[in-house]
This record gives C-alpha cells, structure tokens and sequence, in this order.
DNA sequence: ACCTGAACACCGTTCAAGT
DNA sequence: ACCTGAACACCGTTCAAGT
C-alpha cells in the first residue's frame, strides 16, 4: 500500500469549519483535480481512482457526482471548450474589424490552445463514448467554440470580403483546417523541415491565408 | 476464472503440423487479433490480453514480440497506415490526369477511410506515447500516406493549376483539412443540419472545393 | 526459442455499511 | 446525504519455470 499523508480539509476554498466532509463541492473538485493530473502527470494517468485521491476523497467517492468515468471526463471536455471558446472570442475582440484577419487570429488561437493543453484536447475532442452521442451539455460547450467561427464568417459575407454561404458550413472548411493541423501538431506528423525554429506559428499562418485565398492558383 | 474452451492450432493459415506452438507467426496473429477486436468491439476493448486470447496463446506471449502494449497499438497504426495510403493511391489513380480533381477525389478517399474505420483511425492518431517520438517504422508509414497528396500538389504546381510554395506546405494545407473533417466527423462535431440524408460526402467535397478556389471572396 | 502459470500493483465499479 | 472499506473482475507487466 502506498504511504500517503492522512488529508485534512484544510485546503483552501472551504471557510465554514461546520461542515462534516471534506468538500462543499466535491465535484468541482474532482474536476479540478482532473484538469492538474492531465496537465502535470498526462492522460494515461487520468483516472478515477487518482482524481478521487488528490482531492482527498475515498476512491468511490465520485460516483456520488458522476456517474462513470465517462461522465467526469464529459465534465473536464467541457471546461476545455469553454476555456477555448473564451480563447478564441478573446482573440477575435482584439483582431480588429476585418474579417479576415479576425478569421486568421482567431484560426491561429485555436491551434495555440491546443499546444498549449495536449491532453486537455485530447479529452475534448477523445473517444469518450465512441458511438454514443454526446451529453447535450458538452455538445453545447462544443457549439460555443465552434459558434465563434461561425460569427465571423456572417459578419464576413455581410461584408461581402467572404464566400457566400450556408455560414455554418463555410465555418466548417475553417474549423476543418486549424482542428486539423492542431491534431497534426500534437501527434507530431508534421514534418520538422515546416518548422524551422521549432515554432509553429508561422506555418499555421500561412496555411490559414492559403485557406482564405485558395489553393487554386488563379489565371 | 473464465472457462474458455482450451484452443486448439487448427483455426487456418498454418500447413506444417510438425510445429511445436501455436503460430509461425504470433505476431502478424497478435496484429490481426488487435484489427478484429478494434472492428468488432472498439478501442476500450483492445488490450494485450484480449488479443492474446483471440491468438489463443497466454496472456504474456505478446510480450515475446512486442516490448509493451503501445509497441502493439504502434504496429496496429502502421498496418492503418499502410491501408491509408493505398486508398488514397488507388483513388488518385482511378480520378484522372486533373490535379485538382485528383486532391477532391484523394481528399474523399481519406475521409472514407476515417469513417470505415473509426477505431482503427483513432489507435493511428491516438496518444500513443504522449510525449515521446514516434517509431521510426510507423512515421515512415505516415509519410506515405501524407506523400500522396504531396505528390498531387507537385503535379498541379507543375501543371500551372496549383499556387506555388514548398510542396510539402501546400500538401499539409490540404491534409490538415481532410483530416480534421474526418475527426469532427467521427466526433459526431457536426451538425446534423449540415448532414441532410446523413451522407457526409457532399459536405466533404464542398468542403475540399471551397479550400481550392479559396474562402474570400475574389472581387 | 518460445510458451506457460503465478504473482504484483493497479483499474472501474458495486455493495453493505457507517455518520 | 454523503462518505467509507471490502470485494470483484479486470488490466499491464514481470518472473521463474517448463518444453
């Protein structure tokens, strides 16, 4: 058996020494927990038993808050779009009014985001619950990320400097590509001769610009 | 204990009855053990011990010719690789002499894949080895894979039809892509209102199109 | 060489109990 | 209500042993 010290509540953001357990929130807790052994231990650490331990509950404890591992995990996705929505709408604030380098800040935030929290998007965008569909919470944290793009891209076509059409299906070809090079990233299938200096902005900018302006060359 | 029939060497590709085990080849059997359980049973199910079981030897045999479970996943992926870059190939060959129409056709092909086989795409993208480098063999076997649309690109830029840049940049614009497609896809990130019929490959080659001819508007 | 059973330290999950 | 320890059926991996 392993020789943790016994835990004492006195952790931080509880005040009222009344309460006769450990947590006024076990589940936030938990999912804090989560999102500190994903980002210091990793995925494959990412366990029950482990989330349970650091915030210093018994291993069974968290089934009182959820109801398998599947559902801590949907709780940790969550936050991980809310964070990254709030990334990218921060991104974009700051771009300016043209659409199209608000489509590029906000396409290269996404990427950033990634990079930044590895493990954090696996288990956003992971197998969890490989046919089933979402919880419609998550589904709609996912929405929000997604729902960034979609608002430039209307502004865009309003503007007349965007393609016409469907605008969630012009945001589609948008969220395609930097989900697509976020992954490529992260499982390091991106040949290191496209990054020179280690640092992936450049290149993403560039894919991003060749995005808007297309890759057919124009005669 | 579980009670399993005792397993007997008589299910197929072996002739010599003179061999004293069960396999000439345990570890070709390991890795289409792991193919069949991936297909039939998904990824939480594919572990050493369930495809030494369907290889009918014991639950450590793997460990004879693989050094840990990722060494396994590792050359589950490169069979997937392999399999990958042969669609795509057999594709490209059957879309005509036209580059563009060879990146739409190739870029539906990938997609395919992904969606034939979900879990299969999932162990060759997955997070094996978070942190570490890939092996050599299975980075080699996905740049096959990313080759093909490299070699499209070179062709159209040859042909005049492509903007010009570093092939392999060009190609990971179109790469990242189709592969975010297919992940958003398999993560069920889609909205269902951009899937009428439920067929994804009109979405998917609208997709593609509007990543040739470009986002903005041409003016 | 290649395979085996027993063993260890883990998991996810359940259950009967404690306060 | 919320938490606990014991228990079950699994894992990945190692080890001493068999042929």
């Amino acid at each position: 058996m392993t020789s943790d010290q016994p835990n004492t509540p006195s952790d931080g953001a509880s005040d009222e020494a009344s309460r006769p357990y450990h947590h006024g929130d076990l589940r936030a807790a938990l999912i804090r927990a989560g999102l500190a052994i994903l980002a210091e231990e990793g995925a494959q650490a990412l366990t029950v038993r482990a989330a349970a331990r650091r915030a210093g509950v018994s291993h069974n404890a968290p089934y009182r808050h959820f109801a398998d591992k599947e559902a801590l995990l949907a709780a940790i996705a969550e936050e991980g779009f809310d964070a990254l929505a709030e990334a990218v709408e921060r991104t974009r604030a700051a771009a300016g009014a043209a659409p199209q380098a608000q489509l590029e800040e906000a396409g290269w935030a996404y990427v950033r985001f990634a990079l930044s929290h590895p493990n954090h998007l696996r288990v956003m965008f992971g197998s969890l619950i490989p046919g089933a569909e979402r919880p419609p919470s998550l589904a709609a944290a996912g929405e929000r990320a997604f729902g960034v793009l979609e608002e430039i891209v209307q502004s865009g076509q309003t503007a007349g400097v965007i393609i016409a059409g469907e605008p969630r299906q012009v945001a589609l070809t948008a969220w395609a590509l930097v989900h697509g090079l976020a992954l490529l990233l992260l499982d390091r299938q991106v040949s290191a001769a496209l990054l020179p200096s280690g640092n992936p902005e450049p290149l993403v900018r560039l894919c991003l610009r060749q995005q808007t302006a297309g890759l057919a060359r124009r005669g």
